[in-house]
RNA sequence: GGGGUAGUGGUUUAGCUUGGUAUGAUUCGUGCUUUGGGAGCAUGAGGUCGUCGGUUCAAAUCCGACCUACCCCA
């Protein structure tokens, strides 16, 4: 049933479906109009406001969201509740990007942009298909991806002579094309990346942005004069994500993979790990060194100062929608979402409490109120429904808006301004006159606090073990001695994965779990998302 | 990869055992009264019962396949 209202996609009974996505950015001091128009399919109103952001104040505060309870149940109710996505797209693990989701997907976008423009790196968009010969070049790529590629074997009515394949990631529809490109040592580095979809046939559970089939997916693609300049990218890498995080408020460890759990042809990958609620660790990205192994079969090759032609040194760093997972599944809890200020859609949200005889003093104060904070350059939204205030708080809080200003009479006469926390509920009031430095420094404020806060609970669910007896669903951080051997034992002993080693020169002295050779390296181990 | 459960207006749900055109709530539209933590009344709208096929005079209901969702195990 639920396929039906997506595919007929017009006409009277999925009026409200589409009004409710569609519309959902009616306000064009919000969004710049872009869905400013309604169909004259009830009322015959051409143009309206749109009331509704969401689908029922009632319904969505129901409060039958447990994260402690019961943590997957949660991330499903609240991925649908606060209306990120639609998972009623008649296809397993592709999902509708709703205007609230996808608005929260590119402010992720436009900070990472922002990064990589500023290192550097230069935009590109490949095409979508790639052909099989292209694809089957580099033997251990291809063995890592054959299972979950999607085919395009036909052309109208007839089948192709050379198969294509939809990018499961783009190296090999990029590296023809970077051995055209590089020619000369002058035309290196050369640093690209792109936000695309790319599309993995996925046979397990999918999961809204965490596993999906068509992956909205950051790539960075590098070539590098040598392994020395290379690396310096990947240290470069580090130092984005380090910044990311901030703006996410999310906490991460890098862990070099082990040799078979690596990335496919690549040298070695580096995995940004993080540890949701559930104790299970969630992987928001890699970053690998591809050394010359992708270089040699596509040929990607320069010349030197010297005449001599050599290959050059690859990298790649990849993210995905799983960085909006994370920021839900981190963050959320048994209201809703919680988003940090740096990519929330409405930073401040204003909900003016009217009372009977004071309705035009009050809105025109509020109005005033959001244009002083617009101005400043905070993203602000009035909330001018009709509905009771109490209904409203309920609304933004399930949304995850960090900051929710009320102003009433009561305030009116003081001259003041009721501020209340998303992140922690608090509740304090500034007076009108200082309103933006105010907000401003509580945003700052609320933006610390959340990262302290799911730092501080990373730490406590990662413990230090010297047997793998009994481990708890938790992080768990033991001695290794690097043989490969002993690591699959770790593996099967723990029926945990290896993460990985971190790469940041954490101290560690002890034992290796398995043989009881001594080794300052560390390995973390969890359950994978 | 292996197993299990389920699919009925936008959401949720009754009906299925024992076949006869579907129940309620919520939502959505309209009007009035309300507004400092989920408002009330009135009135209206919305479903070819996941898809395809089979059995039957007749299928939401019985049978089969498929799709999708969720859960457990490897």
């Amino acid at each position: 049933m639920h396929a039906r209202g997506v595919r007929q996609g017009c006409g009277h009974e999925v009026d409200g479906l589409l009004r409710r996505y569609l519309f959902y950015g009616h306000d064009r001091e919000l969004h710049d109009g872009h869905f400013g128009r309604t169909p004259d399919s009830q009322g015959g109103h051409g143009l309206r406001t749109t009331k509704s952001y969401i689908f029922s104040p009632r319904v969505l505060g129901a409060g039958t969201m447990k994260k402690a309870e019961d943590f997957s149940e949660w991330y499903n109710e609240i991925v649908e509740k606060a209306n990120l996505t639609d998972k009623r797209y008649p296809i397993k693990g592709m999902n509708v990007w709703t205007p609230y989701g996808w608005k929260i997907m590119q402010a992720i976008d436009a900070h990472i942009r922002h990064e990589f423009d500023s290192t550097n790196h230069n935009e590109v968009c490949f095409p979508l298909l790639i052909p099989e010969d292209q694809f089957a070049k580099e033997k251990e790529h291809i063995k890592g991806f054959d299972a979950e590629v999607f085919w395009v074997t036909h052309a109208g009515l007839n089948p192709l002579d050379v198969k294509l394949l939809l990018r499961p990631t783009s190296e090999t529809a990029m590296y023809p094309m970077f051995a055209i490109w590089v020619r000369s040592h002058a035309d290196l580095p050369l640093k690209t990346y792109q936000i695309v979809n790319t599309f993995r046939y996925e046979t397990k559970q999918t999961r809204a942005f965490i596993r999906v089939r068509e992956i909205h997916f950051f790539e960075s693609h590098t070539c590098h004069a040598d392994l020395e300049d290379a690396e310096r990218q990947v240290k470069e890498d580090y130092a984005i994500m380090a910044r990311l995080s901030k703006k996410l408020c999310i906490p991460y460890k890098l862990l070099k993979r082990t040799e078979w759990d690596k990335f496919p042809g690549a040298f070695y990958t580096v995995g940004i790990d993080t540890l949701l609620p559930s104790g299970r660790s969630l992987q928001l990205g890699s970053i690998h060194q591809y050394k010359e192994n992708f270089s040699k079969p596509y040929e990607i090759k320069y010349e030197d100062e010297k005449g001599e032609h050599k290959y050059v040194h690859q990298t790649t760093y990849g993210m995905s929608e799983r960085l909006v997972g994370a920021v839900v599944a981190l963050h959320g809890d048994d209201k809703g979402l919680v988003l940090p200020p740096d990519i929330a859609t409405m930073q401040i949200v204003i909900i003016p409490i009217l009372a009977k005889g004071a309705v035009d003093q009050v809105t025109e104060e509020a109005r005033q109120l959001q244009k002083d904070l617009k101005d400043a350059g905070f993203r602000t939204h009035l909330d001018e429904r009709d509905l009771r205030p109490g209904a409203k708080y309920y609304d933004w809080e399930l949304k995850g808006v960090p900051l929710r200003l009320e102003l009433g009479l009561r305030d009116m006469e003081k001259e003041q301004v009721t501020f209340v926390r998303r992140d922690t509920g608090e509740k304090s009031l500034h007076p009108r006159t200082h309103v933006v430095d105010e907000v401003r420094k509580m945003l700052s404020t609320i933006a610390g606090d959340m990262l302290d806060m799911i730092q501080k609970e990373m730490d406590a669910n990662t413990v230090t073990v010297d047997t793998l007896d009994n481990l708890p669903g938790k992080l768990i951080k033991t001695g290794w001695c690097g043989g490969e051997d002993c690591g699959r034992e770790i593996e099967a002993r723990s029926n945990k994965n290896i993460l990985g080693t971190p790469i940041d020169g954490e101290k560690f002295e002890g034992v290796c779990v398995i043989c009881g050779k001594p080794t300052d390296k560390p390995v973390y181990l969890a359950d994978a998302m």
